[in-house]
RNA sequence: GGGUCGGUCGGGCAGGUGGUGAGCCCAAGGGUCUGUAAAACCCUCGUCUUCGACUGUGGCGGUUCGAUUCCGCCCCGGCCCA
């Protein structure tokens, strides 16, 4: 039997249970074990309003702070997010405006509002670093925050050594600087002592500490602290999780299509998001159910056994499935979605026209023109945009790929089947993708 | 600013110094087997009005019967120099 204390005092333990601990500064443990509430913040990039599935990682590192009683701060980078961080990609970043920016800074808080609970004393926060970066001046920059570094010490980070011989522009070579400048500023004026974020993110963050702990601030917790002997050293910590790799050796986050999958409904429908979650490779299961839901340990312990056993039930599959699409989604849609999935995959084909109309909307269906059924199945679905272009609908119908009401369609040029109950057309593509299509009156 | 190397299918490459670029690897998709998994095996993988036609080697223009190849200008990226 496994478990975790449940304050602050068991976040680490959970985390390495979880396989989410990749390092932690000195002093987060001993800090943590005094149980009394602490502050730990991530930093998101505000250049989209959509948030996708590689969120969840550090949306799920607030959740366990929050479950452990902290209070999670999510910090939009709208100073940052104009910078680029060299420890990423090296891609040119546009600038973007205050009103683009704020727009999108509150759709990601609404995405964030499904996962995190924003009311109570350890209620989550929203800030953006545009705020204290916008104002301060280039002179104000140097001397609070270049000041505290020196060029050896920001050579020596890896995320710039990684560069040197590629190439590294000034601007992203400071962006470790601003990043300690969102860090210290969280700190005096909110008494955020943590920051976390992925492995690669380790030398910023610690950037961060030194910043603080060269400039002497102190807030009125470290202070106290500081009479009853504490190192000022501890004043404030990072906590990093590992890059998440599949184990199966895919790309994680990515669809069949390898579009990004999209927390926002509008975006990827709650039924793509089940299934794909519903599609994990077996190999995955076990770190997925850790690294994205709450399930316990005991429990996943439980499904991974139960999956040795018994395969072809998908039981963790389906519980992986159905617990983050309802985290994302909500419970009565997950459940909705799930039921579909049932249905859209059964092994005979679908006749009830009020299922089918019901279908059609999880599935986000097609429509036919009236008079577009006559033009040949392959065309008539290339225009619907079932396929991308008449030839991938060639392609797929050549390969023996595609069924329409039951019926396997070999013939490109065929017309299409009637549609059932004068409306509707139940067609299944591959083995996993099912599409929904209605007679356009 | 000067020099230099590069820009070819989603990614990575090959080739090509005037005579038809769709060649390879990876990724991806379909089929068979299974479990809406993986592996394995087979097939496919620029577009279209598909027994054929058209586009396509960063962009624009030039030379030419004909340019991916030669010339000029421009754009993007790496490196070196200033």
């Amino acid at each position: 039997m496994t478990s975790f204390a449940a304050g602050p005092s068991g976040l680490l333990d959970e985390l390495r249970w979880r396989g989410m601990f990749h390092a932690a500064s000195d002093g987060l443990e001993a800090r943590l074990a005094t149980d009394r509430p602490i502050s730990g913040y991530i930093g998101f990039d505000p250049s989209a309003p959509w948030l996708h599935i590689g969120h969840l990682v550090p949306i799920f590192g607030l959740l366990h702070l929050q479950r452990h009683g902290g209070r999670p701060v999510a910090l939009v980078g709208g100073g940052t997010g104009m910078i680029g961080d060299p420890s990423g990609r090296s891609s040119e970043r546009n600038l973007l405006d205050a009103e683009t920016l704020s727009t999108n800074a509150l759709a990601i808080r609404a995405s964030l509002e499904r996962f995190l609970d924003f009311e109570g004393p350890t209620g989550a926060v929203m800030v953006n670093n545009l705020d204290w970066l916008g104002p301060m001046t280039m002179i104000e920059f140097l001397r609070d925050v270049g000041k505290h570094f020196t060029i050896p010490y920001m050579l020596a980070k890896d995320s710039v050594q990684a560069r040197l011989d590629k190439g590294l522009s000034y601007t992203e070579f400071s962006y470790m600087l601003l990043q300690s400048a969102d860090f210290e500023h969280l700190y005096r004026t909110l008494g955020v002592e943590l920051q976390m974020g992925g492995a690669d993110q380790w030398g910023n963050i610690t950037a961060g500490l030194e910043l603080i702990r060269r400039s002497g601030v102190r807030t009125a917790d470290a202070a106290t602290r500081a009479v009853s002997g504490s190192k000022a050293s501890d004043a404030a910590f990072a906590l990093a999780y590992p890059l998440l790799l599949s184990p199966s050796g895919t790309k994680f986050g990515k669809s069949a299509e390898g579009d990004s999958v999209w927390l926002d409904p509008a975006r990827t429908s709650p039924f793509a998001f089940y299934q794909h979650w519903l599609n994990t490779d077996d190999r995955d299961i076990g770190v997925y159910l850790r690294w994205f839901t709450t399930i316990s340990p005991d429990e996943i312990e439980g499904l991974e056994a139960e999956m040795a056993s018994d395969p072809g039930a998908r039981t963790a599959q389906r519980t992986l499935a159905l617990d983050i699409t309802a985290r994302t989604h909500g419970a009565d849609l997950a459940r909705q979605v799930a039921e579909d999935s049932v249905a859209l995959f059964a092994p005979q084909s679908i006749r009830d026209p009020e299922l089918l109309q019901r279908l059609w909307a999880s599935v986000d269906g097609f429509h036919v023109a009236g008079d577009g059924a006559a033009s040949g199945v392959a065309a008539t679905l290339a225009a619907a945009g079932v396929f991308a272009s008449n030839g991938e609908a060639r392609r797929m119908i050549q390969n023996g790929g595609l069924t329409i009401n039951g019926e396997p369609i070999r013939d490109p040029a065929a017309p299409m089947p009637d549609p059932i109950a004068g409306a509707w057309w139940e067609v299944r593509i591959g083995k996993r993708r099912r599409e929904i299509g209605r007679l356009a009156p």
